[in-house]
DNA sequence: TCACCGTTATGCCGAAAGCGCATCACCAAG
DNA sequence: CTTGGTGATGCGCTTTCGGCATAACGGTGA
């Protein structure tokens, strides 16, 4: 037994005319009527009753109709959830990210991403670069916006380059540097600096280190906080100077963001593995690569 | 696509191999190989990786796997639904029934039906004997246990004679009949009868009145209560004597039932739509037969 | 490095199935 | 009794499906 054999047999019932359902199924009607027999013969059980002009349906016959109708529903949501998933339409979407620097952007984008993919359901991690980028390898991550973390394994892994960001120092709005418009990495060999943690996020640590050494002093840290935000709060009580990538504007007035020269930058990455790269993901790549290219985020509320 | 084409993906998909998925459905690996690409082209959507020796589901792959799963499961169960209705094995059964005279077997029975056709779901519906040909001529019973009416329309209808129950006398053990092995109708001339009402039981009351027709009198009917049990009642009062059919044995031995000669019998019967002659209806006639042949009921309990 | 083995894909042919046309058998209505 | 419409059947054509032989490819071992 057959879907073509069921199809027919569900127009027959339906029309309770074997010339009317070939009509509707655009084939003629001995063909129809093979098929039914050929049913009967498969399932050993009479279906229509042919009598004197007139076409009814046994009990088996209505069970097997009600059957048919379920069957072809089920077989229609199936194919329409292959071609979707294909389509990147439909699926499931496992995002690691890191909270800071992606906080001005991402909220949007997702925001978009759901409206064009309503059926992709996803599922938000925040970690450190660290932990995401084990995630990642391990699997437990589809894709992930992170830093670049040297001691991370990349084998499976591809990246593409979202933003570099500068290094900066963030001040009290009456330091002395706070109207200029860059510092060198030099003059801050003296000064007590206030950077994150290593283990919050080692590449942006790491980078601080890298603009002290070329700038050939070894810097004196005051203070490593776990969140960004404390960073600020310490600049503000006079702990010392913070080292910060640019997005990290201060909302406060008493402090200013200024530029180090010569440029160290921290690199933001969108990160997936080669070998889920699935629709779903690819359809996120697609939207981030157009944010990329024409610079716009999408509108927070329509 | 097709029922073959997917039960072919599902092979290859849970064997990861063309070859064993071939080995497995016993066909050669080249008519595997273009199904699985028909599929694809089909869906348009990729389903199996089949890189570097190794064969890997993709999204929609794994999306496809698990529905055919479902899908199969349900085809399946739909064919076993339709045979066991055509076998009888399942389906739905109204039987409507008179009470009193079917009441020493039909439990029995029923309880022999549902054992041997547990899927069959069955509603009862007592009603009497006139109600009951109405809603069989209506299509709203499957079938019937019940008494022949005159004025009922059998047209489509047929019938099963069950048992013929003679008429007797129920009288007070006291009684000058009481010891004898019949009475005559026309002893009964003067006496005060106590007969089934007859809107309760036309068959049974017309059969009384024409009884004492035949031994030329008219009765004396004193009282026609509308259940059975009530003309004992009103026979051990003393209100005057009961007339039923022989299966009314009286549970107390204060009562006897003797014969009336010559015998008149009213028939009990089993009664089917010819049009909705569902196998149901035909395994629990198979079952009726079963019981006259042998003449035996099959015990309460196992 | 190369031959070999096992994998999936492709070309081709014979067998089988599906379909349409013509026609039959049947029944009801005119 | 004819006529028109129903489903069933016989037959030939077309399509499809499967098998065989073989190609293309990648991994493995000498």
């Amino acid at each position: 037994m057959d879907l073509r054999q069921l199809r027919y047999f569900q127009a027959v019932a339906e029309e309770l005319s074997y010339s009317r359902a070939a009509q509707r199924l655009r084939i003629a009607q001995p063909a129809l009527s093979r098929a039914v027999q050929d049913v009967e013969a498969d399932l050993d059980a009479p279906l229509l009753e042919r009598n004197r002009r007139s076409v009814s349906l046994t009990p088996a016959g209505k069970v097997l109709l009600r059957e048919a109708a379920i069957l072809f529903e089920r077989w229609d949501e199936a194919m329409r959830r292959v071609r979707r998933t294909a389509a990147g339409e439909e699926g499931e979407m496992r995002i690691g990210y890191i909270g800071p620097p992606t906080q001005p952007f991402l909220g949007r984008l997702l925001k978009e991403y759901r409206r064009r993919y309503p059926l992709v359901s996803i599922h938000l991690e925040e970690r450190t670069p660290e932990r995401v980028w084990e995630m990642l390898a391990k699997g437990r991550l589809s894709v992930a916006f992170t830093r670049p973390v040297s001691t991370a394994d990349t084998s499976g892994l591809r990246t593409i380059l979202l933003r570099k960001e500068r290094l900066g120092v963030v001040l009290p709005a009456e330091h002395p540097f706070a109207q200029r418009s860059s510092v060198a990495w030099r003059q801050l060999a003296r000064e007590p600096l206030i950077v994150l943690a290593r283990r919050e996020g080692v590449g942006l640590h790491d980078a601080v280190l890298t603009g002290c050494q070329q700038a050939k002093f070894s810097p004196r840290v005051a203070y490593t906080p776990s969140l960004i935000g404390t960073v600020l709060s310490y600049v503000e009580a006079g702990a010392g100077l913070g080292i910060v990538p640019e997005s990290v504007v201060p909302p406060e007035p008493t402090l200013r963001f200024v530029p180090l020269k010569p440029v160290v930058s921290v690199p933001l990455v969108l990160v997936w593995q080669e070998a889920e790269d699935t629709p779903a993901v690819q359809r996120l790549r697609e939207l981030v690569t157009e944010w990329q290219r024409t610079g716009k985020l999408w509108k927070a509320e329509p």
